[in-house]
DNA sequence: ATGCTCTATAGCTTTTTCCTATAGTGCACG
DNA sequence: CGTGCACTATAGGAAAAAGCTATAGAGCAT
């Protein structure tokens, strides 16, 4: 008994005939007759009774198929892990991820990660959040990072890290000599506030209603990381993620920030995943990696 | 990738050198070697470094190696499993019998089969003929027995026995002293008949016709057992099959009938799981039985 | 250095696998 | 009752795979 004659007798149990076989198999009809034939005489058991020009399974055949399909589909299974393996190594992984993430953090662990995998092609979209839910739904992307969940069916979302928002304050600035900046604090300066559809806007917008300051916005900007250039260029303070403050970081001051304003990452795939292992790679050292640098 | 490329695989994983793996698998360590640098090339994966003129295997090795063990071990189960069925010692065998051989002389067959095939999962089915032979056709049942011939084309149906009613008696009843009951001594006895559908009446009926006996049956009962229950109540005598008498013996006298009035056993198989070993045997052996202990 | 143990390569033989061509068989249809 | 159709089996031969022996090379210990 061999694998190709297993082989070969599954898809006759299958497919119903030598012939149907034969094409499941891409190989020729008389090769599957032979086949059979190897193994009923190998196993000394009957497998089927020609009857009206046809193959007719045994009962034997019933029992053995069981086993053999076992068989046929763990080495299916090995070859995907193999495939998997295979692209863990020289693959190609397209990331798609909202901006802050894109300015530094991502270009600084992805070269990490580029150095412990060589052969590996990695591929940086920036994008919208939304638009990153649609990508990954599309498979136009490996993987996406997002800001807010994405609800498509055809996607996994998890929520993979999450940190407190910061102040972020230029040098010199008079609230640079407080350890935490609190909402309230905030009341006789000019706030350059975030983009309208930006997540975090409203729980900024809320804390400063419970902290009883009115305020308007002279400066909005649309990234975090054009606040932090207008804070740069004296035009007020913002409350920013700290992923775009930590491209700033010596030119402006970064100041713990009250109360919480959570700032999430949402991981997306697709949910067909062609190469697991590798996307699975690359979400478990990214997640190290934020915890260890914005916990 | 193929089946021996795993296998040898899995010897050098197992045995740890390339020569060890040779002599697990009772070849040249040459072609462990071949099979080894075809599976890296096939995978694209690289299994062992070359350190020290040794193998040593690689994490991705590691990865495949539980998947490849799997296999090899299925492989080595459904070898197993070939032998057992070739030896008739794995299987299941789902019977269906009329009631009269159901009762007794089934059970007693089928425990002394599944004691020489300890390994045998067997399951007794009782139903009337015509829905054994249903049964049979739309294999929900490997063998059906029968009192008479079904005429389905999917099935093969064959009689494997017949043998003679016996007249079954009340103990201490005045016919006792006879050695053979014949028709005409059921004259001025109450007469208890079969069911209408049952096979054996009409013939009954007829020789009493021959013998010139109008009779009226005052009971009437669908399975001979019921029939034989009665007798033994003391409500009259009655001519039934021997499967039947053969649990009255000891409580109701069995004597032998005239005229011969014949009691039949069908067997019948679907002609698709046809030529099974282990139905072949089953048949060849209650065969042997019946012939020994109701001929 | 030298021998021991292990792996890799070369060259060749045997076995397996697959192909094409063809024959045979049961079945359906006019 | 042929005839065509769909299917399986066999024959003969080419290609591929798997096996062998012999030998070379590499690391390690004495």
């Amino acid at each position: 008994m061999n694998y190709r004659q297993l082989q070969a007798f599954r898809a006759v149990m299958d497919a119903g005939t030598v012939i149907g076989a034969a094409n499941l198999l891409r190989i020729s009809q008389p090769s599957v007759s032979a086949h059979i034939a190897n193994l009923e005489h190998a196993l000394r058991i009957q497998l089927f009774v020609r009857q009206g020009g046809r193959l007719a399974p045994t009962a034997e055949a019933f029992l053995l198929h069981e086993e053999a399909d076992h068989i046929v589909k763990g080495m299916a299974r090995l070859r995907r892990l193999a495939a998997d393996i295979q692209q863990l190594e020289a693959g190609r992984l397209i990331i798609g991820a909202y901006p802050a993430l894109s300015s530094i953090v991502l270009p600084r662990f992805i070269g990490a990660f580029a150095q412990r995998h060589p052969k590996l092609r990695l591929a940086l979209m920036p994008e919208a959040s939304v638009r990153i839910a649609e990508l990954a739904a599309s498979k136009q992307l490996d993987i996406g990072l997002m800001t807010m969940p994405a609800i498509d069916p055809a996607t996994t979302c998890d929520l993979i890290f999450e940190t407190a928002s910061v102040c972020v304050l230029p040098a010199g600035h008079p609230l640079s000599e407080k350890e935490t900046i609190e909402a309230s604090d905030i009341r006789d300066e000019s706030f350059i506030a975030l983009g309208r559809e930006d997540g975090s806007r409203q729980a900024v917008e809320r804390s400063f209603d419970d902290a009883g300051i009115r305020f308007e916005a002279r400066f909005e900007a649309f990234f975090s990381d054009s606040a932090c250039a207008l804070v740069a260029e004296g035009l007020g303070v913002s409350v920013v993620d700290k992923f775009s403050a930590e491209r700033w970081r010596g030119t402006l001051l970064v100041k713990p920030f009250l109360p919480y304003v959570p700032c999430h990452v949402y991981l997306t795939r697709s949910r067909t995943h062609l190469s697991s292992l590798l996307q699975e790679q690359f979400e478990r050292e990214f997640r190290v990696y934020l915890e260890e640098h914005f916990s």
